[in-house]
This record gives C-alpha cells, structure tokens and sequence, in this order.
DNA sequence: TTTAAGATAGACAAGTCTGTCTATCTATTT
DNA sequence: AAATAGATAGACAGACTTGTCTATCTTAAA
C-alpha cells in the first residue's frame, strides 16, 4: 500500500498529464483512478470533487511552472538575453508537449464561465509571468518608440499570442519569429 | 413544418451559439435538438456526426466572422485607423461575448490531438486575418525598428495575445492597451 | 395522383459520467 | 492490544452521451 502522501502525488501527476494532454473535460474520474493505479475512494478522500482537482493541478502547475522558468533563466546574466530566454523556454516547452499549447489557456478556454476560480488561477500565473517580464524590462535602457510598461506588455503578448497560434499550427514558427522580434524591440 | 434549408440554418444557429458559450464538448446533441426545436433525424440527416457538426460550425463562423470585420473596416480609409478597427472590432466582440474569447482558439483548446480537419480550419481563418493585416501594413510608411513582415507579425499576436489574456480576465484592459501599443508602433 | 424526400416523435443500445456507499484489509498511533 | 485513519475493490444510482432505428405524417415534385 502506498502512503497517503505518495497517492496524493500520484493523482495529481496522473490527472495533470491527462488534462493536459486530452483536455479537462474529456477526462473521467474513472480514468485518472485506473491510470494512477489507485481506489476510487482515495481520490475522493483527497479531493472532496473533479473541481477540486483541477483547481490543485493548476496551483501546483504553476509552481512547477516557475520552477522550471528559472532553472533556465537565472544563470543568465545579460537582460536581454534573460528575456530571449522566456521564449526559448517556451519554445522547449511546445517541443516537448508536441505543440499542445499552454495549459492554463487551455482550461480557460474549458471551464464554464461562471467558474471563477479556475479563471482566478489562471489569472494569478499568467499576470505573476507578466510582472516577471516588467522586472525584466526595468534593465533595459531606453527604448525608441515604447515606454518600458508598454514594451513588457508587447513581449507578453507576443508570448501568449505566439503559444496560442502554435497550438493549432502545431509547429515553431510562430514564436521564432516572436522571439526575433523581441530581439529587435529590446534593441 | 419548417423547409430544409430552414431547419439546416437553424441548428447552425443554435449549435453555434452553445458551441461557443459552453464550449463544443460541454455541449451534448440532445441539448441541441432541444434549443433549435428541431427532431433528432433532422439533425443527423444535415450532419452526418457531431464533429461534422462542428466543421460546419467552424466554416461558416469564418465567414460571418470576416463579413462583420468588413463592415466596420471597409469604410476606413486611412490605412492606420483601418489596422486600428481591427482592434476595435475584437474589443466589440469581446464585449459583446461579455468575454468568452475566441469561438476559434476554443475550439482548438478542446479539440484532441488528431483532429486535424479542425485545426485546419482553425488554421485557415487565422491566416486569413494575418495575411489581411500584412496587406494593410503595405500601405503605412518605413517603420523604425521592425520590418513589414515583422510588424504584421507583432500586430497578429498583439491581437491574439490579448485576447486570450481578455477571456480569463473578463475585461477590456489587455486589448485597449494593445491597440494604443498598436498605434504608436504604426508611427 | 402517385411517389419520394424529408419532416416528426420517441424508443433503444451501449456506453460514459460523477459521486456515494458498503465492506474489508492494513498500518500507524494511542 | 485496541482504536483509528485511510487504503482497497467494487456495486450502485441517476443522469447523460452519440448514433440508429421504427413508424407516421406532410409537403413538393413527377
């Protein structure tokens, strides 16, 4: 028997690879118990609903989020370079899932719209991601045309904007070309 | 009794309109049926499955879609203005929606993996508002730092960015602050 | 006027869904 | 050693899913 800690991690792996790589609501409960390997009654005993476990996923998906962020960004030093390496990061990512797209757009783009937790959560990483741009734009010098808000908010979208269109074209281009326009706006 | 064409309107009508407010697969056949008032062998008679359901629904949004844009863009007549009514037609439609986002990147957030006819048509009306942009953007002078291929590129993900950002914040804020980014990067 | 297409209502199959419940077993704590 | 927490398997309710089928009715064309 596993611990009631280890079946926790379990789920919450199995139930994360499986709402991200098959969409929360094409997902069943019954699924996520066979594939975990455990009993129906241990979910429920961790989360009290379907609901609750998504909300989970997405909390502990934005840690994990992060951590890994800067794993590849904090050994770099140069600003600008810092913030290329948010689109390389993003381009592994989409590597790695086979053009998937971003897991928090994807459930917001599931839930029903009178979820608002699920969109607060959502909101919470996307916005954490954006400031975390600001910061990194406070370094750079001077820029032509925008003003140092104005550019972070650019790179944000051309971040977003780039993930959501590789998720139906399913290849880079997109944020390649967002990574070398990036390039050129930060100078 | 109703004509055929009549009824095959109809189920459009109604299909797409749950399609897009609940999402394509929180929406079952039966409530379809239901909505349009129509018989179950009517519906299975015009479409041979739901995903076929769903095609059409796809084509024929791109079509109303790209009418509706025409009819507030065409009687601009400063290429600027006309780049800045593509964002104020997102911002009517958002708000019109009360922010349930793109009816297009929800569907291809919900869709499985293999479901390449849908990702084509996705696909297909993106980069007919792409390519539309970059004919727009023919007609504005040098700009500073981006060439024009580039900056149709960072006004597509400006545009797109901030409307999947607009779905999860239910408000305006992202896509006013990309159209006031938008004009000062047309000069 | 006969024929044929397509509308109607509704039963049905075979499966899925979430969440609850019983009953038993095991491991840890008191 | 007894008690408790939490694991297990699996039945079950009640609703929902897509798609097929029968049987009847209405309309339009031949």
């Amino acid at each position: 028997m596993k611990s009631s800690a280890e079946i926790k991690t379990t789920i919450l792996e199995t139930a994360g690879r499986l709402f991200y790589s098959q969409g929360y609501n094409s997902t069943g409960i019954n699924q996520v118990i066979d594939e975990a390997g455990i009993a129906r009654a241990s979910l429920y005993n961790h989360f009290k609903s379907k609901s609750d476990l998504l909300y989970a996923y997405l909390e502990e998906l934005d840690e994990k989020w992060f951590d890994q962020l800067h794993v590849q960004i904090d050994k770099i030093k140069d600003p600008k370079e810092k913030i290329i390496g948010l689109f390389e990061f993003r381009l592994k990512r989409q590597a790695n899932s086979q053009y998937a797209g971003c897991p928090f757009i994807k459930v917001s783009a599931e839930v029903p719209a009178d979820d608002s937790k699920a969109f607060e959560l959502i909101n919470k990483n996307k916005m954490k991601f954006k400031q975390l741009i600001e910061q990194l734009v406070q370094d750079i010098p001077a820029h032509a045309q925008l003003s140092t808000a104005e550019l972070a908010d650019t790179l944000y979208m051309l971040i977003e904007g780039a993930t959501v269109t590789a998720a139906f074209q399913k290849n880079k281009s997109m944020m390649t070309a967002a990574k070398s326009i990036a390039a050129k706006l930060l100078g």
